[in-house]
DNA sequence: ATAGGTCCTCTAGTCACTAGAGAAGCAAGA
DNA sequence: TCTTGCTTCTCTAGTGACTAGAGGACCTAT
């Protein structure tokens, strides 16, 4: 089973060195063993959690959102109902970010074939690409 | 035309008091008039404005980008390629955000859908729906 | 054995808020 | 008009999630 440092488990999971140690200090990351001389050594899972938590994050999951998640992939054994209740609320929240990045695209797109087409500026209405969909009044996209 | 004071332009735009005030001290809100009393005044376009910055930031966008998203919004007269360029490189992010979302969506429905069917939780695989899609060996969905 | 790199802990700084103190403005009733 | 209570004002300090830096230990290669 291969072991890595720190500094290869950042390279490759796109983490950095101290971002990966505060994750460990807050509870995202399992403490991992260490070697003689005190040196933290991960494996593979580690560096796929990893991976998982930057890209969360990037899509603006926070901290309490993540853990959940991977607390769904970390205790198989809990209950059915709790683990459904968790994929099922976050399931709500990733669509509603899904149909307003979706709008968000769509506008970015007409804006830019506008451009390719006419040469102008189009008018730009991203204002209103991300309306919150409980107040609309319009049909909301598929 | 209506003009509404900050605690109103708070509650309608889900944005806190404090949060518009920052907003404006950074740069995000144009600076509004104020009354006799030094009080703030807003109308209905600072209202979109805020909840737009709002989605934009619950999206994960950063500040820098929501400043880029605004000012084509903002300056229709700048130049074609410019905004082009704004939009066209927001596109590229916001299409990649979708796709992760659509992986993590899937992921999540199938194990909401195992419980509901069998009763018992399903295995979970997360970790694997959030994969850099530029190292992936298998397609991209859609 | 020593030079250069990686790693350690700890403290402090950044970004984007968020909460609190203390004072001033304003609206409504006694 | 005065006062009670709410909103707003500015300013400072605290939070969450990093991020950078100091000072030192470890480890590999020559």
């Amino acid at each position: 089973m291969t072991t890595l440092p720190i500094g290869q488990v950042s390279e490759q999971s796109g983490v950095k060195v101290p971002t990966i140690r505060y994750y460990e200090q807050i509870g995202l990351l399992p403490t991992p063993p260490r070697t003689e001389g005190n040196r933290r050594l991960y494996d593979g899972d580690d560096l796929k959690r990893l991976a998982f938590i930057r890209h969360a994050r990037e899509l603006g999951f926070d901290v309490g959102a993540i853990k959940a998640l991977l607390s769904l992939q970390d205790h198989p054994e809990q209950s059915c109902s709790e683990a459904d209740a968790i994929a099922r609320s976050r399931l709500v929240e990733v669509r509603e970010r899904i149909s307003r990045l979706r709008a968000l695209e769509r506008e970015l797109e007409r804006m830019a074939d506008h451009c390719e087409h006419t040469g102008t500026v189009a008018a730009c209405h991203v204002i209103e690409t991300l309306a919150d969909p409980t107040h609309r009044h319009g049909r909301l996209d598929d």
